[in-house]
DNA sequence: AGGATGTGTTGACTCAGATCAATAAAGCGT
DNA sequence: ACGCTTTATTGATCTGAGTCAACACATCCT
């Protein structure tokens, strides 16, 4: 490790997830980087205050889940997306949109960037470069395969739907099929756009058949993969009698 | 205009509108990118073919409308996202994700990109790389947006947020209350997560209440801007009696 | 023009999930 | 360990929008 390295960044997933953005800048670069950022930890609940978002308006999250939520005039509440560990957030061209509050869900490590040096990291460090574009594009497909889920599923499918989710987003052990549920019951609940009270009774139901176990709150064990996925495809057939379905949607099987 | 300027070039809105990726390019990028690209026109139903999709994984939206759909395998579709005139579509990171199919919703004219020229435009054309950047993150929480949308609006309330969001995203005249809606009933029920009866009925409800006028089946005209915005807010107040609501979500009044 | 096909509208009925209310179980601070 | 607060679960009821069916328009084709 280089004697340069600057401290917090050594701590930081943004560096030492070979994926992310900042495992791909040199010495210098990130150096220079984190001469103008800053680490800080927003607790459950809080928001990213208004003078981050201005003053920083291109953030990254090192550890902990971020949700951008959204708040209806009679008090209905939306959590539209949840950021977690290697996202990047750039709000410089988002004040048209109706951004809505960007609020910790647990314990959230967020790297203040400087939008100047972040630009210019972009702008010499093609690997750096094409990381970054490679994130949001991501993201875009991630709220757009959300917006699918919401649109037309059930309530236990978007609830498979949100299983696999969680488990790609996370880091992956192979071989592991335990999922760790990173949010309160109530946010996922607003997360899927559904009631606390029918998350539960899908979490019930997907265990009363056998297909998950439910090991406390933020733990659950998929014992039948492929009968998960068959219900986040949005099979309702009672015993996996398939339908005919045009192949550009047939999805993968994994697990 | 410049001599060197491609012919297909100059009819294209990637290049005349002055806030997309192509209008930034110079005469020799332009010519560039121009020499490895291909425009293509796509009749409404038809797919983006496979083939495209991997030879040409950017493109850039001229015109029409380009949905992507998600099909359940029980046969519900979904349109999880449209893309207009503008919109770019890089494909290269989304083989993890699940893609869906991409059907033009009307005539579209899209042209496909040579990625490696695209790629040098980007990290040598700092004004071009900013646009590019900033019509992905656009897309990203219009994506998200339309999330929130799904999620917890009642139908009536997702029409009229959808009204909104087709008038900001076409080119705007000014003092212009009509919209103009580019695709079929069934299309925007699909889009919006609904079915095309419910639709119906919620323009018949606008229309009744004196917001909108439905001039014909792909125009409307707002009739009471206030009062659709506060629809499309969530207000279900049955006179503007107003709840108290946090700051951060007030929405601007616009129109 | 006429028939055929695709698209949008209207009405009657049903149901998945919201809502309301009550209880149980976690967290958390001291 | 205690009480207190927050969060999750369970049950009973209600409703918005889905579903089904019939009809009204458009648009297209020959």
């Amino acid at each position: 490790m280089s004697p340069h390295l600057p401290e917090q960044c050594s701590h930081c997933s943004m560096y030492f997830d070979a994926e992310n953005f900042c495992a791909k800048l040199s010495d210098d670069e990130l150096v220079a980087l984190n001469a103008q950022s800053s680490l800080v930890t927003i607790k459950r609940d809080e928001a990213v205050t208004e003078e981050t978002q201005k003053l920083h308006p291109v953030m990254a999250i090192s550890s902990g889940v971020l949700s951008l939520q959204h708040l209806l005039h009679d008090g209905r509440k939306t959590i539209a997306a949840i950021l977690m560990r290697g996202d990047i957030l750039d709000l410089r061209n988002s004040t048209r949109n109706q951004l809505g509050a960007l609020i910790a869900l647990n314990s959230v490590t967020l790297c203040r960037l400087s939008p100047v040096v972040f630009d210019a990291a972009i702008a010499e460090n093609p690997q750096a470069r094409m990381l970054a574009w490679a994130n949001i594009t991501d993201q875009t497909f991630r709220a757009i395969n959300h917006a699918a889920d919401l649109a037309k599923k059930q309530a236990l499918e978007k609830l498979a739907s949100f299983i696999f989710e969680i488990r790609n987003r996370d880091v992956r052990v192979p071989g592991n099929d335990h999922v760790h549920i990173p949010i309160r019951r109530r946010d996922l609940a607003e997360y899927l756009g559904m009631q606390p009270e029918t998350v539960s009774r899908c979490f019930k139901d997907l265990a009363g058949r056998g297909i998950i176990h439910v090991s406390d709150l933020s733990v659950i064990r998929i014992l039948n993969a492929p009968a998960l996925r068959r219900i986040s495809n949005g099979d309702r057939s009672p015993k996996g009698g398939r339908l005919d379905v045009p192949s550009f949607n047939v999805l993968v099987a994994d697990a």
